[in-house]
DNA sequence: CGCGAGCTTGACGTTGTTCAACTAGAGTGG
DNA sequence: CCACTCTAGTTGAACAACGTCAAGCTCGCG
């Protein structure tokens, strides 16, 4: 991790979160003179649960991974992350704490955004307030479907999920290659690596999809919805 | 469920959610003008998962759960609430559409604040807004916290965290009575009725927490937070 | 060619659910 | 006041789901 010139700037940065489309050019140019790009190599923490908050990030380029940090060493993957995407970890308002962990999954880049300034752009425009609020707000739906899911659904509905949502949402594309581990796939759906493994090989062995190390492909995606539905 | 006069006024409301202090005497007017008290029976639905959002609520007397509709007919507890809780659900911001479902546990008393004017005061009041803001984040961490309780903890440590939950948040004192029943127990703690009736007596069998049909005693408070830790 | 990390597979033990029977207690009506 | 009923709660036994442990495999990489 180390840090390069601010060369871009966030007024017309391509690379941006859509939240920032609420700001004036004025308050882009504040975040412009407040940010810090910084590159971050593949395995590289970006945010360590517990440690004090300073700023928010966007993704300008590769992914990574929002986890908490359970017990035993276990972690639970929240979700992962693109370009354009935005973070700012709930406790900004609680308690200045990070209350989950990001890591580099691929080598990724991002702007760090100073928190005192994004606090005063909420204050400042309650358009950008309102868009903020309407974030938070999708996380927290999120966040109940991800509790049926892992709560309520065995294995084959919850691997299911977790396939659906790299083709749809993190990869978006349909033979996908996967930049993660079974490891992670399990941490994904609250399992272990082994029965990651398993339940990947049992929906190929029924013709639902199609593995071949990291790649996996959706072969009968309207089975795999209705495996996600029952359970 | 009947309506009753509007014969409080929110600016002087010993019974409202602390969020509204944020509030000016004028916007406090606002809300009054725009709100209807309504009595719920114990098991009448406050919010019916799935339908249009109208409005917001603060609950003046009672106790409500808010629940999500999960597969098969399973519900999963989310939290309960008392007198001056809020509840603004993630989909006014979204979709407009509730995300759960809230009930009366027993006979409950609640205003119905209007969605649009409780929008409009997060647009002219930034501190409300912000208040908003810190709110729904709470929750969020509320939220990770379950995520590690429900799916990373056998079954002992999940009901000493349900235990410690309605003991400190719920009912706010030590022996408390219970007026849900082991199944809505069960659904805190995402486990099946008859898991929850045993856990409880294995606990009690340990000398942790003493169980008399409604009523529950924490014995042993610092043994049943290292159940709820080890998991 | 060999090493090692990640992945797979099988066997086994544990955890938790389901089903069914039983019990306790709160109404209800004769 | 006593059956009767109904619901919630408890308990046991069988079963299914899942994790753990250990062994073996694959494949990229030196």
């Amino acid at each position: 991790m180390y840090n390069t010139p601010n060369k871009r700037n966030c007024v017309d940065c391509l690379k941006r979160s859509p939240l920032f489309n609420f700001l004036t050019q004025e308050q882009l140019e504040l975040v412009s003179k407040n940010k810090t790009e910084i590159d971050f190599k593949a395995g590289e923490i970006i945010y360590k649960q517990g440690t004090v908050i300073n700023d928010v990030i966007s993704l300008n380029a590769g992914m990574a991974k929002i986890y908490i940090e359970g017990l035993n060493n276990r972690d639970m993957i929240i979700s992962f992350l693109n370009a354009t995407h935005f973070v700012g970890g709930p406790g900004i308002f609680v308690d200045n704490k990070h209350h989950f962990s990001i890591k580099a999954v691929e080598d990724s880049s991002a702007c760090l955004i100073d928190g005192d300034v994004f606090k005063k752009l909420i204050k400042d425009n309650h358009e950008f307030a309102y868009a903020i609020l309407r974030f938070i707000s999708e996380k927290s739906i999120y966040y109940f479907n991800r509790f049926i899911s892992l709560t309520q659904k065995q294995m084959p509905g919850r691997i299911a999920d977790a396939i659906l949502y790299l083709s749809k949402d993190v990869y978006k594309c349909n033979p996908f290659d996967l930049n993660i581990s079974r490891q992670e796939i399990g941490e994904l759906s609250a399992m272990s690596t082994e029965s990651a493994s398993r339940i990947l090989n049992d929906l190929q062995k029924e013709g639902v999809i199609k593995v071949k190390g990291k790649r996996i492909e959706i072969i009968n995606e309207n089975l795999l919805k209705e495996i996600s539905i029952k359970g």
